[in-house]
DNA sequence: CGCGAGCTTGACGTTGTTCAACTAGAGTGG
DNA sequence: CCACTCTAGTTGAACAACGTCAAGCTCGCG
């Protein structure tokens, strides 16, 4: 991890509400940081000191718990910020975030960022709004995984791989079949055989790291009865 | 259900960081309303038009899905608020609240409530840190309900019920064998033959809706093992 | 060429659901 | 006071879903 103290210039649509003086202020201290692919930006448990903004590259999100299973709860990227819910609670990591690719990010101080939500109401009420999307996608989130068999579940995983992460019906991806049972809430050889039989209804084709969906429908139609 | 227009004395401890000024404001336009056992508060995909206080009497929080599962996220009572994520988003409810006894409510005016948030920081502050509050819960949740067993989820639910809600290793309670399924994502069958396994092992005692909880060590146990 | 990590396959066992039948207890009408 | 009914609770057997384990495969890389 090489920690260059560049100035950032990105402006993350999260910082609209922010008058110039703000926005000068946040771009006086904030910096740059790159990450390698596979390296871990920081660890569930950790100290919060840095809200995170993504200026290039994807990241996994996850929850980990005392059993070594983890959930891969999501994939960000530009212009995603990553704050977490120790932002006024505990100030602690409440998930980890390892770059998927070669990741360049910005580090904004969580104490000045603190100063701009106290100081900022519309700044407040958008970030009230962000918590509350995080909110009810977990919602979605909970509903998937628990009442959801594992075709259901897969399916989700592709949809959402193919809608909002590559936003293509056909991609290459960097994350292992281990990455796509974690997103699932499944074991890597579930996933396997899973994956198999969408092939071999024809509704996917897949091969190593490559993936195309052929029959949004009908996998839209297995996400939705579970 | 009777809706009377009364003042409400209650203050919430959220209400805290309000002036005496805002205070007064929002008891004038708050009013009370009473709920019996059973009643619905609100439905999930409604309008969120009141942020609702609790001041007497327990609540169930369902989410509820498009076939027919239903999860108990937790119960609510005094002195609990009920907004729910469609705040500053959609403005529609994203759970149900079902009065689980007779419930004494108090409704303030979720476009005040939003005034509010606008014009107190500190308060905005508060609701920031308590939606973070919730979100940690939910990462517990989704790992706990998909992670665990039967035997660790169903423990799980007696010790909520017995910490939180009823705050006594002893209690008679309202709920149903499908809610506690609800609650642990079992069905009501696999709730029944799990709570016969820990009354043959001693851990509990139960008959009907008296719930006694003798060891609560092996519960813990239970609980962390999965 | 050989090594190792991730991928794949099959056999098997466990976990948990489904379904159908049965029971207990609370209310209801005669 | 006794049938009658209704709902929640309970039980058992059969079955489906899913994880585990062990073995073999593939492919990139030194």
């Amino acid at each position: 991890m090489q920690n260059k103290v560049n100035r950032c210039e990105a402006k993350p649509v999260f910082f609209n509400s922010l008058n110039n003086e703000q926005l000068k202020t946040v771009n006086a201290s904030r910096f740059v940081v790159h990450f390698k692919a596979g390296e871990t930006i920081f660890k569930q448990g950790s100290a919060l000191t840095h809200i995170i903004y993504i200026i290039e590259g994807k990241t996994k999100v996850l929850l980990e718990d005392s059993n070594n299973r983890t959930i891969l709860l999501k994939i960000l990227k530009q212009p995603d910020i990553i704050g977490g819910p120790g932002f006024s609670t505990d100030y602690r990591h409440h998930f980890s975030v390892v770059a998927l690719e070669d990741t360049k990010t910005c580090f904004i101080d969580v104490i000045l960022f603190k100063r701009l939500v106290l100081s900022n109401q519309p700044f407040a009420m958008s970030l009230i709004a962000y918590l509350n999307h995080e909110i009810i996608d977990l919602f979605d989130k909970l509903k998937d995984l628990t009442n959801k068999h594992m075709n259901g579940r897969l399916a989700d995983t592709l949809i959402y791989l193919s809608d909002d992460v590559y936003q293509s019906p056909e991609f290459t991806t960097l994350l292992s079949r281990s990455d796509i049972a974690n997103m699932s809430c499944m074991t890597n050889e579930s996933v396997i055989r899973t994956l198999k039989d969408f092939k071999a209804d024809g509704i996917i084709n897949c091969k190593g790291s490559y993936f195309k969906i052929l029959k949004k429908d009908v996998l839209l139609d297995i996400s939705k009865k579970g």
